[in-house]
RNA sequence: GGGGACGUAGUUCAGUUGGUUAGAACGCUGCCCUGUCACGGCAGAGGCCGCGGGUUCGAGUCCCGUCGUCCCCGCCA
């Protein structure tokens, strides 16, 4: 293949297939760079050694693909070209097939400059000629497979689930697909087969795994797509730590195939804990984390800065920014999203002025080092004192500010990732790849604007034991702000790198009595359960084995492998941000005739 | 649902306080060139300034609307 001559094999005939990715005509040589998947060969034709051939070179245009049959010959020392793998051998042209011809393209794969991403998903197939989309999906075969071969390797079986399936109203929108035999009915795509990996336990296979497609019906950012890929697994008798033991495997088989040698086992953190550390579920552990510096003011301080002094006072670090002007430091203030009475103080240099005791003990307490930026987030006094979450570790109020001091913390790293430089590859893994378990989630999270508390994971996730008997009343307080609901911990997990949660899962209930007790908690009564999960619960009746899983996002692992900023990067054929693919330009409407057949009525919007 | 950025040759961009014929680079076409490798040189073609309205003597430039792409909040059990 054309990346793959080397100097041992010159003197060898050859045949090269593939696109001509440049062409540079001297006149009486013409020198043709060969592109496949491989690489690049360069290819010579030489007027003087063969007249005819030079001549139908000259017909050579940009993505022609062509078959050149030649002899490997070792360049010249001064004619190597140290920049490409086959730099140092070339293929003297002895035949030439064009194959096939191109018009102009709208852009070339060996631009340097990108065309915008419109044109890039319009025209896909030639954005995917380019060395770096043929990597990124090079990386993605490559980390699958590797996921593949270690499952299979612990006695997992790779089983697959329907697609069409069956709506239930909880969590995502669900993308429908009509039923022409039953007009009227609607199958889903699955948000993810959780409850056929659980089946699949019930039905005695002790190991799944699956690489499968899942589909939600929500609004995208860079990393969410509508349809979107997870390693999905689940295992029979399992405690957390043999659930974390398999992902800790085959994501250092995964890193592995690219070359990564991971450490393992990931650190562990409690979900509170990264709240009050990162202010974060899926903390960015190469950034710093918060310092709370309330004890760092007098009491006076925090009363002539306003500052409410029951709540945190963070200090966010960003190393190396350096001094601002004034007109960055205004810039801040938008990148704030103040939650719940939040206020942030972005000029610390003021502070330290007025305040230069408090200054130089946060100076000390957050480590701050010469040129590091210091942005204070504080809960401003105005925020009414109240009791109603006082038993919880972390409080509504408290956790605003964290929330607030949480997204500033990463928006400043991200627009200052020059300076600080944390988010470049350093090639010390401990470094690169910040991995991390975020534990004992809590099992209901308060929903304000149904006034009730809903679950946090899904509601098969399996609450701590010693937290069962808060689950007793469940049914009457859940619309109790107070209720002990609050203080059940899940036996839930997410693996998070660089920020970024790659996957979630937990250890699921396998008792019917306790499944049943878990949708009292919800406010669900026993009808709405079996309505929507009857199958389900039946199938718990039938002697269910404890199990649990996880699931990961495959496309998130090789974005970040492959150091990507947007999944778009690493999926053939992407959607964009109004969930449409450019190319095939989906979706569209249907003829009457296919909605007559579904009795499927489109009611025309006003106007 | 809300906020923000962008939209000018095939492509990436520039285009001054509104003012004659809208520029550059790459790509494309033709000619020249025997060691290039982002080859070089000369010449040339190529524009509904996203679309619709408005202000103005005059709009790529100002205003309103609309469409598209991107980012964020909400949303994503």
């Amino acid at each position: 293949m054309c990346g793959a001559v080397r100097p041992s094999d010159s003197g060898q005939k050859a045949v090269l297939m593939g696109w001509v990715n440049r062409r540079r005509d001297l006149g009486s040589i013409i020198f043709i760079d060969l592109r496949d998947r491989s690489g690049v060969t360069q290819v010579v034709f030489n007027r003087e050694q063969n007249a005819v051939l030079h001549d139908k070179a000259e017909q050579l245009r940009n993505e022609y693909v062509i078959a050149v049959i030649g002899q490997v010959k070792k360049r010249d020392a001064d004619t190597f070209n140290p920049n490409i793998a086959t730099g140092e051998v070339e293929l003297v042209a002895e035949e030439l097939r064009i194959l096939n011809v191109s018009k102009q393209l709208p852009f070339l794969p060996s631009d340097t400059v990108l065309p915008n991403e419109e044109m890039r998903l319009k025209y896909r197939y030639i954005d995917l000629r380019r060395d770096a989309m043929q990597f990124n999906i090079e990386t993605r075969h490559k980390v699958s497979m590797a996921v593949r071969d270690y499952l299979a390797s612990q006695g997992f079986y790779e089983i697959e689930t329907p697609f069409m399936t069956r709506s239930t109203p909880e969590g995502a929108r669900d993308y429908l697909v009509p039923s022409r035999v039953q007009p009227g009915s609607f199958y889903a795509l699955p948000q993810s087969p959780q409850l056929f990996k659980q089946i699949l336990m019930i039905s005695g296979f002790d190991r799944y795994f699956q690489i499968v497609r899942c589909f939600r019906d929500e609004d995208l950012r860079a990393d969410r797509q509508p349809e979107f890929t997870q390693i999905d697994l689940e295992m029979t008798y399992p405690q957390q730590e043999s659930v974390w033991a398999v992902v800790e495997g085959f994501l250092t088989a995964a890193f592995g195939a690219m070359g990564h040698k991971i450490k393992t086992p990931f650190p562990r953190m409690d979900y509170d804990e990264a709240i009050r550390q990162f202010g974060i579920d899926k903390p960015d552990l190469r950034l710093p984390a918060f310092t709370d510096v309330r004890d760092c003011f007098t009491a006076e301080d925090l009363q002539e800065l306003a500052i409410h002094p029951d709540l945190p006072v963070i200090a966010i670090r960003t190393p190396k920014v350096g001094e601002l002007s004034r007109k960055e430091r205004d810039d801040i203030k938008p990148m704030f999203v103040a939650k719940g009475g939040a206020r942030v103080f972005e000029d610390f240099k003021r502070i330290s002025n007025k305040f230069p005791a408090a200054a130089a003990k946060i100076a000390e307490k957050a480590g701050m080092a010469e040129n590091d930026l210091i942005v204070l987030v504080v809960g401003s006094a105005q925020i009414a004192a109240s009791s109603e979450h006082a038993h919880r570790k972390v409080t509504p109020q408290e956790l605003a500010i964290y929330a607030s001091a949480g997204l500033l913390r990463v928006a400043l790293a991200q627009k200052y990732a020059e300076r600080h430089g944390l988010f470049v590859k350093t090639g010390d893994l401990e470094k690169d790849f910040r991995f991390v378990w975020v534990t004992n989630f809590p099992m209901y999270e308060w929903d304000e604007s149904e006034r009730q508390w809903m679950a946090a994971h899904h509601p098969f996730t399996s609450p701590h034991e010693e937290d069962m008997p808060k689950l007793e009343n469940g049914a009457q307080t859940v619309k109790d702000p107070k209720s002990a609901l609050s203080e059940v911990r899940a036996r839930a997990y997410d693996v998070v790198l660089n920020g970024t949660e790659l996957g979630s899962g937990s250890i699921r209930i396998h008792r019917q009595d306790i499944q049943s007790k878990i949708f009292q908690s919800l406010g669900m009564t026993d009808e709405e359960a079996r309505t929507r999960f009857g199958f389900f619960l039946e199938a718990l009746e039938y002697g269910t084995p404890p199990h649990g899983g996880i699931a990961l996002g495959l496309d998130r692992i090789v974005m970040i492998l492959a150091g990507a900023d947007s999944l778009r990067e690493v999926i053939p054929f992407p959607k964009t941000a109004r969930a449409v693919d450019l190319m095939v330009d989906a979706p569209t409407p249907v003829s009457e005739a296919q909605l007559k057949d579904l009795g499927i009525q489109i009611k025309k919007p006003v106007g």
